[in-house]
RNA sequence: GCCCCGAUAGCUCAAUUGGCAGAGCAGCUGACUCUUAAUCAGCGGGUUGUAGGUUCAAGUCCUACUCGGGGCACCA
């Protein structure tokens, strides 16, 4: 659009020749000259680059031409040239091929056409394949078919894509110019490949179920607003999959799942983007070991569709993903960390003290003793995990949606998964007893921000209840930070192919 | 929303204490029929993110803003 709009002011017979993008106008111009349509046509017959590479590559051979004949299509993203011969190297999303093109062996009008060429260009050609005197695998191009014209610029390679900014708003060019982001948007497709064939081969149903929610619940966190005309009506974007799901639990399907985008109107961050993918799966009958069982396997499943072995690098570091997962209480974790126990409130606010983290919430009010308890924990427990570690029962007034232990009505039957401190999978078992849940929903901790609390009543969810929920457990995985964690990528923007940017100006 | 850091040619990066804004690649012209970060000869290319300010002089110092990165807060 911009590109179009910038190059009309340029002159097609550039007098200023570096102006780039007016120099490849008037490469376009003389390809039309040419009679040819530099924005191409159906290209039939090609095959990919690797299919190519993976033949047996025969040393060319003017007086003997047997090598075998191939065809592709793809990006030039190289050129050298001499004179009477020009050596290219076109990419395609499966890697990247030699060309080689001799005067004699093309026709006039292709032979102009490679002179016009530039990098970022996109053609076809066939041609022999085999290997140049100096081993490189190459196609003896003798059919160029020109297909797209690149009026901008593409960055110089062999350097890298060197700026951040430049590499998310192009990403384009960064899946183009870094293996490695291409890479990683393979694996995620694997990852989540995996995680379904496995769901499915348990029997559990794939569902999807609305993004536009009248209320927001399921997790706490702010959600975003719209609006539906026709209706008049006041909508929230899904914070979580969570009730929906419940639901269909009620409904009898007893095994189900959904993988789906889910949005949170909150900051952004190495590991936050506004709208990211969950998966969430619900199994009647099931409780928390159901899923902690589930996890174990679940996640080998992802590890092992991505990586050969079950122990996988993270940065300078390692982790392994052999079951079974370490399993930690809450309060074992939270007493062998901070040396205090959870339910000595003095002890308890004498160590917040000691760490700073403050024991009166933003408004001034004093915050409840669970709340204090969660705030050292996430600050001072967590990053102790290497992990894979399952911490399990937490305290119950942070849980509005899990059922309490049946001897210990304070600890919720929930647990997290963390890996190297990240929380990679959140699991309870579910709360099916509606006027427990219909308490929870109202409750709002002392020092807890409102947005927080899940203090919304979802009628409609306990009325749900109201017909009967058969006990269950639950399991939540965050997509993003799972692919993370496989592909060793220390930032989400990096495994979401379009992360939320400002738009520039 | 707050704090810190960054932004220089299409790309990747230099520029000493405030003292003529540079290089490689890419581009353009020419040479070259086995190159591969090709090579060789030559030529162009900048509102130094934007707007102000200080100064004889600003890429450099100051202020505001824009965008990005890191952190905080929030959260998964």
């Amino acid at each position: 659009m911009s590109a179009a709009v910038s190059s009309e002011s340029s002159s097609p017979s550039p007098e200023n020749p570096t102006d780039l993008a007016a120099v490849r106008l008037d490469k376009l111009r003389q390809i039309e000259a040419l009679g040819l349509d530099p924005w191409g046509q159906r290209f039939d017959g090609a095959t990919t680059v690797r299919a190519v590479r993976e033949l047996e590559p025969r040393l060319f051979d003017d007086k003997d031409p047997k090598g075998q004949r191939v065809c592709v299509a793809g990006r030039i993203v190289r050129h050298r040239t001499g004179g009477k011969l020009h050596f290219l190297e076109l990419w395609d999303q499966t890697g990247r091929v030699q060309l080689m093109v001799r005067v004699n062996k093309v026709t006039p009008v292709e032979w102009q056409v490679l002179n016009l060429l530039d990098l970022g260009d996109i053609v076809g050609v066939r041609g022999e394949f085999g290997k140049t005197r100096t081993g490189e695998l190459t196609i003896q191009v003798d059919e160029l078919t020109f297909l797209t014209k690149s009026l901008e610029p593409h960055p110089k390679d062999v350097f890298g894509l060197g700026d951040i900014e430049y590499r998310l708003r192009h990403r384009y060019l960064d899946l183009i110019y870094t293996p490695a982001t291409l890479d990683r948007a393979h694996k995620r497709v694997r990852i989540l490949r995996a995680m379904r064939t496995f769901l499915d081969g348990r029997g559990y149903l794939e569902v999807e179920t609305p993004v536009l929610q009248g209320v927001a619940g399921g997790a706490a966190a702010r959600p975003f607003v719209t609006h539906h005309n026709a209706l008049d009506l006041a909508l929230t974007l899904r914070i979580a999959l969570e009730l929906p799901l419940k639901r269909l639990l009620v409904g009898g399907i007893e095994k189900v799942y959904e993988i789906g985008r889910v949005f949170r109107n909150e900051g952004v961050s190495p590991r936050h983007n506004p709208e990211f993918t969950m998966m969430e799966l619900y199994h009647a009958y099931g409780d928390l070991f159901t899923m902690m069982e589930l996890t174990e396997s679940l996640i080998v499943a992802c590890v092992e569709a991505v990586n050969d072995s079950q122990t996988i690098p993270w940065g300078d570091q390692t982790v392994t993903f052999t079951p079974p997962f370490q399993r930690l209480k809450y309060a074992d974790a939270f007493r062998r960390v901070l040396g205090v126990d959870l339910d000595d409130e003095p002890a308890v606010r004498a160590k917040a003290a000691e760490l700073k983290v403050s024991a009166h919430a933003k408004d001034g009010t004093p915050k409840a003793h669970a709340v204090l308890v969660n705030d050292l924990f996430s600050d001072h427990v967590e990053d102790s995990f290497v992990g894979p570690v399952f911490v399990y029962d937490y305290p119950a007034a942070l849980c509005p949606l899990t059922k309490r232990k049946p001897a210990e009505p304070l600890v919720a039957e929930r647990f997290e998964l963390y890996v190297h401190g990240m929380e990679l999978a959140n699991a309870y078992t579910e709360l099916n007893d509606p006027i427990t849940q219909a308490a929870t929903f109202t409750a709002q901790l002392a020092g807890q921000a409102a947005e927080d609390s899940m203090a919304t009543m979802d009628t409609d969810f306990i009325r749900a209840l109201r017909h009967g929920m058969p006990p269950a457990g639950g399991l939540g995985i965050g997509i993003d930070r799972l692919t993370m964690l496989l592909t060793n990528t220390p930032t989400i923007r990096d495994v979401i192919l379009f992360p939320l940017l400002r738009p520039e100006k």
